[in-house]
DNA sequence: ACGATTTGACCTCC
DNA sequence: GGAGGTCAAATCGT
């Protein structure tokens, strides 16, 4: 329902500006006390300072914008506004250094504005309860935003018979007298965002912030019904932020989230967007294998990724340049103690890192050698074991043939024994003359050989011949 | 009891 | 007149 035009009046911006103003005013207050109860860090009041920059510099590029555009001219005038989120100024998107462009429409003319202005007003006038023109202060979303700020997306037509109307606020009432009725302006975006098919869930899916869902509607055409969230801190905080999730036709996995206006709530103060996400959103992201949880984000402004990407440069740039400035101007206490401790803290946290690495790096290693030894270990207990086993056998072996051998011996000794016994018995009964040939050394070795022989075959009682003797019969 | 969600009615805009 | 956006009473969940 976004105008496509290019066309900016000053009831376009004046919300932006005064949006821009209010977050300002409410950082220099965080900022305040921060430094009054010196309860952050220096880094984080840094921030604040430069947040607080970038808001004053896109409301006076907003206001120099106001006094050529707001001009009356005859013929309607197209321009471009472009409002910048500072990088540290988080909008809804969890993601730092957002550019928001906006390519708004204003497709009344000056001249058309002022005619209805002239005849809606007066009715107006009364439905706000008198014609005074009360100057709303700055602070319009001070704690205890007016009754109407659940409409402050919209600028109603000023219909007398709006059974609404007239419990809308005086400011409200006083703007819509003035202005154009038209829908506020804010910075929109969409994300596709993917979830896993089987939640079934149609949860304001979690990016960090806290939603209340505030309506429901079938979208004709869709298959799925789009759901409208707001920024949960709208009442207590005044934060304009809201969002619009609808399930994809095509790919039921996917959500078409659009994000229109910025949140100015505390949330936006953190730098990275919690997730203090309940029920849905737990639920959900549970769902979420990692690896598919990778959010795919579209982002797709209304103007050209080129003049993006030109004015996130500038006003990059223009930030720093302010920041330097400030720092440079007003050489105050907390400039110098951020300039002190900022190497300190960069430096304390390299060590840290460095020791974490070594640490890391130490419990490897370690492991690795734990590993190792068990291993070798492991191993060696194996060895000695095998060893003791091949020991215990050749021992058990040695000792078998030791044993063996010895037995051999002692068999062997036995009978050379017993020959030679049996040859000096033989020689004393011998019952020849045959001394003298006994007593020959060949026949000694012959018959001990023979006895030999005989003795190990274990014969008993057969005859043999004697050499020179003729045959004899022995009995042993 | 209180906050969140649902849902029908209402409103704006095209 | 109809689609989209919002409100607010009713309902639900804790």
């Amino acid at each position: 329902m976004e105008s496509s035009s290019n066309t900016l009046s000053y009831w376009d911006l004046k919300p932006l500006i005064m949006n821009e103003l209010t977050q300002a005013k409410d950082l220099l207050k965080q900022l305040q006390n921060d430094l009054d109860t010196s309860s952050t860090s220096t880094i984080a009041s840094k921030l604040l300072v430069t947040k607080v920059i970038c808001s004053f510099d896109n409301s006076v590029s907003m206001l120099n914008r106001i006094k050529t555009d707001a001009q009356p001219t005859a013929a309607s005038t197209t321009t471009t506004a472009t409002v910048i989120s500072p990088p540290g100024v988080i909008n809804s998107m969890p993601i730092d250094s957002k550019v928001i462009d906006l390519t708004l429409t204003d497709k009344t003319p000056p001249a058309a504005s002022a005619y209805r202005n002239q005849t809606t007003g007066s009715t107006t006038a009364a439905a706000g309860g008198g014609a005074g023109s009360i100057e709303r202060p700055a602070s319009i979303f001070e704690n205890n935003p007016p009754r109407s700020d659940s409409r402050s997306d919209y600028e109603y037509n000023n219909n007398n018979n709006h059974p609404r109307s007239d419990s809308r606020s005086d400011y409200e009432s006083d703007i819509a007298k003035d202005q154009p009725k038209k829908r506020k302006v804010l910075p929109r975006w969409t994300e596709n965002v993917r979830v896993c098919e089987q939640s079934g869930l149609e949860g304001p899916l979690d990016d960090g912030y806290n939603w209340k869902k505030y309506g429901q509607k079938d979208i004709l055409g869709a298959k799925y019904p789009r759901g409208y969230y707001r920024c949960t801190h709208r009442n207590v905080q005044g934060c304009i932020a809201i969002k619009q999730v609808q399930r994809s036709d095509k790919d039921p996995s996917y959500f078409t989230v659009t994000y229109q206006g910025r949140h100015t709530c505390t949330q936006a103060s953190e730098d990275i967007p919690r997730n203090t996400s309940r029920s849905k959103h737990d639920q959900l992201n549970k769902c979420q294998d990692p690896k598919q949880k990778k959010t795919e984000v579209l982002i797709s402004f209304q103007t050209s990724s080129r003049d993006k990407s030109v004015e996130e440069i500038s006003f990059a740039k223009s930030c720093q340049v302010r920041a330097k400035e400030l720092s440079l101007q007003k050489p105050t206490q907390l400039s110098k103690a951020l300039d002190i401790s900022i190497p300190k803290i960069s430096l304390t946290k390299e060590i840290s890192n460095q020791q974490s690495s070594l640490a890391k790096e130490f419990s490897i290693q370690k492991s690795s050698h734990t590993k190792e030894i068990s291993n070798l270990q492991s191993c060696q207990t194996k060895e000695i074991s095998s060893l003791t086993k091949d020991f215990t056998l050749q021992r058990s072996s040695s000792a078998k043939e030791i044993s063996n051998q010895q037995s051999c011996i002692t068999k062997e000794f036995s009978i050379e024994k017993r020959s030679i016994e049996w040859v000096l018995w033989l020689n004393d009964q011998a019952p020849f003359d045959i001394v003298p040939a006994i007593c020959s050394i060949s026949w000694s070795y012959a018959v001990l050989n023979m006895v030999h022989a005989f003795l190990s075959s274990g014969l008993d009682g057969h005859s043999y011949m004697l050499p020179n003797v003729g045959v004899q019969r022995w009995s042993f």
